[in-house]
DNA sequence: ACCTGAACACCGTTCAAGT
DNA sequence: ACCTGAACACCGTTCAAGT
């Protein structure tokens, strides 16, 4: 009776939506998207499914929170050149992906989610330091944003497909296959591809693909 | 009893793959991706949730094979010179996310599918056709690949934010007025662009991307 | 061979009841 | 205020039974 407890003092397994969060990025990266449900994660947190409701609004909220814990870790990437910062960012979110393949889907619902905006305002703020002239900055970021985006989905619908332990090869293996399946004649230029795919590296690809964007964002200006 | 009925003879209203993929289209341009049920389906067609495991894998088969319909609609587009023909693909897919949102989320699963085969082999082949040089060939088919599905799945999700019937610049808009409330310091560039998002035209830039990746890719062989 | 539709094994979400 | 967990309203998928 000395000692009374401080009433704003929790206890330290408390609930709380960081703690949440971090138990529902768990079970997305050992199980993949469908892992992920309310009995499971009640479960690991010890608690009821319905707990879970009184600190996010609903499982999308959820996903969202998640995606936006992930790529928050990785901004703030400098580097010594604006093209080098554009790069680190680009790169960040494709590494981002392969440790955690189901924040690939999650990035483009909701354009106004802190993932969003941090890629959106990271790649922005480069190209003005690139002297890409006012006018042509919007049409630039929409570019490289979308472009961006458009192979973290690729690389998880990829993941998707395959067990987690499965190696890129493998995978580029089995497309390769599947596609040198339909008729030479209709898709002849698939054909080719197919040959370069199992061996390429598909994020010097992807940063090849950021450079050649660059070359031509340098010519709008002129 | 003088005349036989022909045993390769189908009643009209069989069931098929074909007829079942026309509803499945249907009911998701109706109420999207959450309307396609095989309760829903089943009523439509007039038959048992069952019956339609005769004719498609499972639910993720039947929204692909709704995905490829829409997609081969659209192949084809001829133009008088190589990035004329390009921009029609590109157009051509833009436009069909616009009128069947849900084909943006469909795109990118299984990359051996028609849809994807198609759009590919029809940027592949026109880049040959405008003298990309054979080793740069598949880095630019990627890009332009990447960038247009990556485009689409925007779209799509940004049509699954708001009722179908919803206007492009009422959707911006609302973008716009959420991306206004995070901190200006913190975000100044998504500040300046959030000005010029309602009324700029997001397939003029879309296009106006496309002929800047073109810029890029005209360089590589250099 | 094809169809029927009840049954099964799950979901996300709600909410009365507890502390 | 926060937590509990049974209950509700759904799903996709299976499968014995029909034609």
């Amino acid at each position: 009776m000395a000692t009374t407890p401080q009433p704003t003092e929790r206890r330290a397994d408390a609930l709380s939506k960081a703690r949440i969060v971090e138990a529902a990025i768990a079970l997305l990266d050992a199980g993949g998207e469908s892992a992920l449900t309310f009995r499971a994660l009640a479960g690991r947190l010890a608690t009821g499914s319905g707990a879970i409701y009184h600190h996010v609004a609903d499982k999308n909220d959820l996903l969202a929170a998640a995606s936006d814990s992930i790529i928050a870790r990785i901004v703030g990437e400098a580097g010594a050149t604006p093209r080098e910062a554009i790069r680190a960012i680009a790169a960040g979110v494709f590494d981002a992906i392969d440790d955690h393949p189901w924040v690939g889907a999650q990035l483009h619902r909701e354009p106004w989610r802190p993932a969003m905006l941090q890629i959106f305002e990271g790649v922005g703020s480069q190209l003005q330091a690139l002297g890409v002239p006012e006018p042509a900055q919007f049409d630039a970021a929409a570019v490289l944003v979308n472009y961006i985006l458009g192979v973290a989905v690729q690389n998880a619908a990829n993941a998707r497909m395959q067990p987690p332990d499965a190696d890129r090869t493998a995978l580029l293996a089995a497309v390769a296959a599947r596609w040198t399946q339909h008729d030479p004649a209709e898709y002849p230029f698939v054909h080719k591809v197919a040959a370069q795919l199992p061996e390429h590296d598909d994020r010097e690809q992807f940063l090849a693909g950021i450079d050649l964007i660059l070359v031509g964002i340098s010519g709008l200006g002129r």
